[in-house]
DNA sequence: GTTATTTCGGTATTAAAATACCACAATATT
DNA sequence: AATATTGTGGTATTTTAATACCGAAATAAC
């Protein structure tokens, strides 16, 4: 059983976590709270923010009542940002192994490059409050963890 | 710069090495000519090859005069069962982080399917003699080396 | 039947990624 | 001011996959 689809552990938590914090986006969120609402290591969590808040899409706060918010208005972040920001930026990929059985273009280069192409208009095209409104049970963090 | 398509390195040595070998159907190929012929190191490839022989997809003959040939006619040898003999049955991925957000359905599980559907049609709409004569040169090893 | 060539398959080494840990800085509360 | 809470960032550990290595088996050539 393999998967063509990569994304890293890193980029899946960011997505969820961004997702989580649209869900209430006036309020702060503890790496804590996340960590339990998402059911990941909170150390693993704690690295992800922090990327986060470096490339701008959450603000961080420390101290007691300290935590995380996003930076700007669900509908505005695009998944792609999110993902960009833990990945790097998304480019089309030409080939894993540019030889000379292919001359030129690689046998796999058109689908390689399709594949990105078509992930990164999804994710593009999606912003956190597309997906959020999208979910089947509606606001609170408890809510959602009754859903799960 | 990031990718969203994955492949190992074997599994585009396999496909390479199965178009290296289409372009002469019917002669033997050691592992030395091919691993050359795509400038990968010899021990990778031979795993590669020992795996594509266990599939089926190449016979191989040891000792002098030995090496690798196609089992089949190019024509009847897909890329997906290439992929397949090395990655293993390609699945459409569910969701990397079956959390309690998502509250059912992944947000992500539209994306990742997709892109998997997507690969394994491509790969199985193709053969190894559709390839070979998409190919901008002929025939030989040295004209395609010379094309690379 | 001896030697050279080539694949076979297990093991070991290396590289990379994920994950966890810890001391530090900042800030709210008292 | 002292203390508790929370993010920061560097480092270390663990895990996993990729890669390389090496002895063994098979077979053709002489």
């Amino acid at each position: 059983m393999s998967h063509f689809a990569k994304m890293s552990e890193a980029a899946s938590v960011a997505l969820h976590a961004a997702l989580l914090m649209a869900k209430k986006p006036r309020e702060l969120h503890t790496a804590r709270s996340i960590a339990e609402g998402l059911t990941v290591s909170e150390a693993t969590l704690a690295k992800v923010l922090q990327r986060l808040a470096r490339a701008g899409i959450v603000d961080s706060t420390r101290g007691p009542k300290g935590g995380f918010v996003l930076a700007k208005n669900p509908a505005d972040v695009t998944l792609l940002s999110v993902y960009e920001a833990i990945e790097g930026t998304l480019t089309p990929t030409r080939c894993l192994l540019s030889r000379p059985v292919c001359g030129g273009e690689c046998l796999l280069s058109a689908l390689l490059s399709d594949v990105d192409v078509q992930a990164r208009n999804f994710l593009a095209g999606k912003n956190l409050a597309d997906v959020a409104a999208a979910l089947p049970v509606g606001g609170s963090i408890e809510d959602i963890e009754k859903a799960g």
